[in-house]
RNA sequence: GCCCGAGUGGCGGAAUUGGUAGACGCGCACGACUCAAACUCGUGUUCUUACGAGUGCCGGUUCGACUCCGGCCUCGGGUACCA
């Protein structure tokens, strides 16, 4: 009796999806679970065998956590904003919400496409999702939610005192009583005000001001403005200087923006990481993206210098005058500061300048602000740099020290200005010796002369207080001394920058905010969601406003209460910054989720997703998550416990070697040469390029012939005359792509080949001596402009979702890069017929009740103990060939017992639900296999009476000896020194040593 | 440059705490079944004629190293004047 896959996978999806055997229970006693998958954007291309990768391994962990007990929650859902599907609303003019429901639901497209769906192609490969709570990010009632969280972010601020965020209220409460001097918050620069100018101020400038505060605000900021995709981009959003999707150029550009200040939580999103079971390697991305620098912030006075821009002006050591802060991590060397360095877009440039270095200073500020951000990178070796003429005055010794503008200090980055060592810092030293600017030792016993000196172990000398002291020391004694002395403080610099929060696009979620002049407000909660209006176009306006701008007030589903609703719309990480938690609640119209469900499921469990997300979602997510928990209305601060970071699967292109042939065939009538030039197309096979190479401009006569006669025949039909002659021309060998589908093996199927591209159809094939056609393989990315992408839909087809679930494990660890071949696939398969036909012969079902042997017991319990192993350390690809051997081994034993099979189909269920199904239905069970018990393994079936021990020499391995199990180190020993293969091995030499651990080797020292 | 990760047969990979390197699968070869092919089943398959050698390279620790330590090479990912 046969393996009737598609019979059985139909079957059995058809049962999970009327039964709901999947739906996890809000209110249970059982233990709880979340596995989860990151989530999806839905493109129209559809899945190919990459993707369900993760979900594959995420769905045999939700099953197998089942079969032990667990409530499992395992949902899907789709992060349904994004540029695509608006680019393509751009093009056609229909609506991004129609092509992304039909991404996921699929159809027809405007063109004619077939769009299969990932909803469909999902269902395909038997996922165990409960889909009663999926979530999509564009619908009105999940982003209803993003948009209440939104007012809770521009409703809160930073409370460093607490280190926590907090309600606005309690910070407008200390304003109205006691001003702002004694707020500790994280904020924008804000002057000291009292409560009596609080209370005096417009309610204009009190909104203004508390945008600095607010944890989502509105700023003036310098932002990556992308033209070519008519929007501004986070940083995680940029690679290479170019934008990730497109790979547009992004320019500097100053705009009203909204922002998150998610450099408040910049020390707990960099501590939180230590309890996280995550790769060390998205650790260390995150660790770096936010760039925790641990130093002093320390003011330098100018020299001669009190500007009338007051608010450059600061009290410092009795002094009113300019200062220069700068921060440093290395205040220990603050006795070889030589010179300063601004960054050429300083405040305090144009202040200082002198009149005799004006020019230069300008010239170069120019010349600075031209160079593209990507220029300033690129240019790194090329020292530049000018003098402004003045002088600072350094703290301790007095020292007039030359004030000079240099593009490699960043604005952006600390103060903008950093105090030169030009001993301890390579860039420093590098600047210092182009300019011939002192450079003073201050590290005992060390060359300078050819480099900086960059460790930090060296003693320090020349420098007052800090002589003899090693770095370390010297660190915080400097940091005590200045700020003793009231010239500085201890500081912590984060590189992390509050994330740009607004889009200039229409397919995202609209802002609950409205406008009365330049002051934001938001919507009332009754009124939300506000609902992204139509337009008649996707574009920008005429002068340059987002596309929301093109509707009217009227066309929106809120009342605008003020002059205009926001046109901005929130970035693609906005909804996914919070999903996991809808899952646990998603039907809820009255809270984004329920406190009892929320504290039932906490947060995820397992996460399985790419890494390309360290710096973008995965950040985000743990900052909304910690937000959240301030605000207490989650019971955890960080959203995924463990998290692994699936692989790529690499397409394995199929290149085929081609020459084009230019033929000439003159044909001859009474009067004239009538020439038919055709280009003609000769593939050849892989083994055969090498001779065929180097003979490029001879084809050999035979196939020259061949053509002819072709060509002939051809033509002799539609032309009434005779064959004069044949002229052929051959170009250069080429390689194209032929389809991955047209292969079985490395073998090309000619005739679909043929038929896919017009200009082949008479195509020239020269084969290899067995009459195939062999392509050469490439490994590189799945894409289709590669035509290497292969869909889950079709192995379905051809071997069942058992056979793709079990083969995508196989593959190799699930963190690791593979590339894709089909080629293994047909054993996977043959493994789960061959289990089949332990339940089966010629006739039907057969399985016996009668008692197993030692033998069965233990392939049995050898199996269970490996697969459970397996599984809970999270090494996907190794239960397979357990499954594999146990199912060979049973074979050969001929072993049809239900004690036996039953146990088996209950540990392959996760792998391979179909099957496992199918045949415990036919052993006689009516409940779902999903719910069965995972057996225990009994050692007691796993004990020898013998072991094989190996016995090396020197520590290779010569023999095989088999001694019971029972025997002392001893007894193994005297046994095998009386061996005579021990003997031949010696040689008439006696052993220096013998080393014997019971049960496992024997090693002699010769 | 700096920070991570990885290098094992023709290929994907296995070896969980240092203890038989190459499990399992593919591919390949041979054989059986068949008029034949496909399917299926069986046998073999790291290299070497052998002695032996062998987990990127060099060295170390150990009775014993794919596994631990030091130095290097190659590939992949991240980051890039971050003071």
């Amino acid at each position: 009796m046969q393996y009737q896959y598609q019979e059985i996978e139909n079957k059995w999806r058809k049962y999970w999806a009327e039964n709901k055997t999947f739906a996890a229970e809000d209110n249970s006693v059982k233990p709880k679970y979340y596995v989860l998958d990151m989530f999806p954007y839905p493109s129209g291309a559809g899945l190919h065998v990459g993707h369900p990768l993760g979900y594959i391994a995420s769905d045999v962990y939700a099953r197998y956590k089942r079969l032990l007990g667990f409530n499992v929650l395992h949902p899907m859902g789709y992060d349904s904003f994004g540029l695509p599907a608006e680019q393509y609303a751009i093009q056609t003019g229909q609506h991004p919400a129609i092509t992304t429901k039909m991404n996921i639901e699929g159809g027809v497209d405007k063109q004619g496409n077939v769009i299969p769906g990932y909803r469909n192609q999902l269902d395909k490969i038997g996922f165990s999702f409960d889909w009663d709570r999926e979530v999509r990010t564009s619908e009105p009632n999940y982003y209803k939610w993003t948009q209440w969280i939104f007012k809770q972010l521009f409703n809160s601020w930073y409370n460093k005192d607490a280190d926590k965020a907090e309600k606005i209220d309690t910070l407008i409460e200390q304003f109205k009583t006691k001003g702002n001097a004694a707020v500790n918050a994280v904020c924008d620069d804000v002057a000291v005000f009292s409560a009596t100018d609080w209370n005096s101020w417009s309610e204009e400038q009190q909104q203004q001001l508390l945008l600095n505060y607010r944890i989502a605000y509105l700023s003036d900021t310098w932002v990556n403005w992308c033209p070519a995709l008519g929007t501004v981009l986070a940083n995680d959003e940029i690679k290479d200087g170019v934008s990730e999707r497109g790979g547009h150029p992004v320019e500097q550009k100053l705009m009203r923006q909204w922002s998150m200040r998610i450099t408040a939580y910049a020390e707990r999103l960099i501590n939180g990481l230590e309890g996280l079971d995550w790769t060390d390697s998205i650790k260390d991305i995150q660790r770096n993206w936010i760039g925790k620098s641990v130093g002093a912030s320390v003011k330098f006075a100018v020299h001669n210098s009190q500007s009338s821009n007051k608010s450059l002006q600061t009290e410092n050591c009795g002094l009113k005058t300019d200062f220069i802060e700068v921060f440093t991590t290395r205040p220990d060397t603050i006795f070889g500061v030589s010179f300063m360095v601004l960054a050429p877009e300083h405040d305090l440039v144009d202040v200082i300048t002198t009149a005799e270095q004006k020019s230069e200073i300008e010239a170069y500020k120019k010349a600075a602000s031209l160079k593209s951000e990507r220029d300033r990178q690129s240019d790194i070796k090329n020292i530049t740099g000018a003098f402004t003429g003045a002088y600072a005055i350094h703290p301790f010794t007095g020292d007039k020290i030359q004030i000079w503008i240099g593009d490699y200090v960043l604005a952006t980055y600390g103060t903008g200005a950093v105090m030169a060592v030009p001993c301890g810092d390579q860039r420093d030293w590098d600047f210092a010796t182009h300019f011939g600017i002192e450079i003073k030792n201050i590290f005992k016993d060390k060359d300078i002369s050819e480099a900086a000196y960059t460790e930090k172990d060296a003693i320090i000398t020349d420098s007052d207080f800090l002589n003899n002291l090693p770095a370390k020391e010297a660190i915080k004694k400097a940091i005590a001394e200045i700020e003793k002395r009231g010239f500085g403080k201890g500081k912590t610099q984060y590189r992390l920058r509050d994330a740009v929060f607004s889009r200039q696009r229409y397919w995202g979620e609209p802002f609950p905010v409205y406008y009365k002049g330049d002051v934001p407000y938001l919507i009332n909660d009754a009124n939300l969601p506000v609902v992204l209006p139509e337009v008649d176009k996707y574009l920008p306006t005429e002068d340059g406003q987002p596309p929301l701008a093109r509707a009217k007030n009227e066309d929106w589903n809120v009342t605008c209460p003020g002059d205009r609703m926001e046109y901005n719309t929130m970035p693609g990480w906005a909804g996914s910054s919070w999903y996991f938690l809808r899952y646990m609640d998603d039907h809820n119209d009255n809270e984004f989720v329920a406190k009892e469900k929320v504290n039932y499921w906490k947060n995820v469990d397992l996460y399985i997703g790419g890494a390309e997300h360290a710096t973008g979602h995965l950040l985000y997510a743990r900052f909304w998550t910690k937000f959240l928990y301030d605000l207490g209305y989650i019971p955890f601060d960080e959203p995924f416990q463990k998290m692994i970071n699936q692989g790529m699967i690499q397409g394995n292109s199929a290149l085929v070697y081609r020459v084009m042939l230019h033929v000439e065939v003159a044909f001859k009538n009474s009067s004239e040469n009538i020439i038919i030039p055709t280009r003609r197309y000769c593939f050849i096979s892989k083994n055969k390029i090498e001779s065929y190479h180097k003979l490029i401009l001879l084809i050999p006569n035979s196939i020259q012939n061949e053509i002819i006669d072709e060509e002939i025949n051809k033509k002799e039909t539609t032309i009434n005359s005779d064959y004069n002659s044949i002229n052929i021309k051959v170009d250069n060998v080429t390689s194209g792509y032929a389809d991955v589908n047209f292969l079985n093996g490395n073998k090309l199927n000619i005739e679909q080949f043929k038929k896919w591209r017009d200009e082949f159809n008479d195509a020239y094939f020269i084969l290899e001596d067995s009459g195939d056609f062999i392509v050469d393989r490439e490994v590189e990315k799945m894409s289709k402009s590669k035509y290497n992408v292969q869909t889950p839909d079709e192995l379905v087809d051809k071997y069942g979702a058992d056979t793709l679930r079990c083969y995508e494990m196989f593959l190799g660890p699930l963190e690791q890069h593979k590339p894709w071949d089909t080629q293994g696939i047909t054993g996977v398969h043959g493994f789960l017929k061959k289990l089949w036909r332990l339940f089966h012969d010629d006739n039907g079902f057969v399985v016996s009740d009668e008692t197993p042997t030692q033998e069965e017991l233990k392939s049995l319990h050898k199996t269970i103990k490996k697969v459970k192993e397996d599984i809970e350390r999270f090494s996907f690809n190794t239960p397979v060939s357990a499954y594999m051997i146990c199912v060979n081994e049973l074979t050969a034993q001929k072993c049809n017992k239900r004690a036996i099979l039953e146990p088996l189909l209950i540990i392959l269920a996760p792998y391979a639900p179909h099957i496992a199904e199918e045949l415990w239905a036919k052993l006689g069970n009516t409940e779902s296999i999903t719910y069965a018990v995972f057996p225990k393994y009994n050692e007691a079936y796993l004990v020898e009476s013998n072991h094989k021990y190996p016995v090396s020499f020197n520590g290779k391995m010569r023999f095989i000896l088999e001694l019971p199990t029972t025997l002392t180190a001893a007894e193994v020993e005297s046994e095998v020194m009386g061996n005579e293969q021990t003997i031949k091995q010696l040689g008439g030499q006696t052993p220096k040593k013998v080393i014997v651990v019971p049960n496992k080797i024997i090693n002699f020292v010769v």
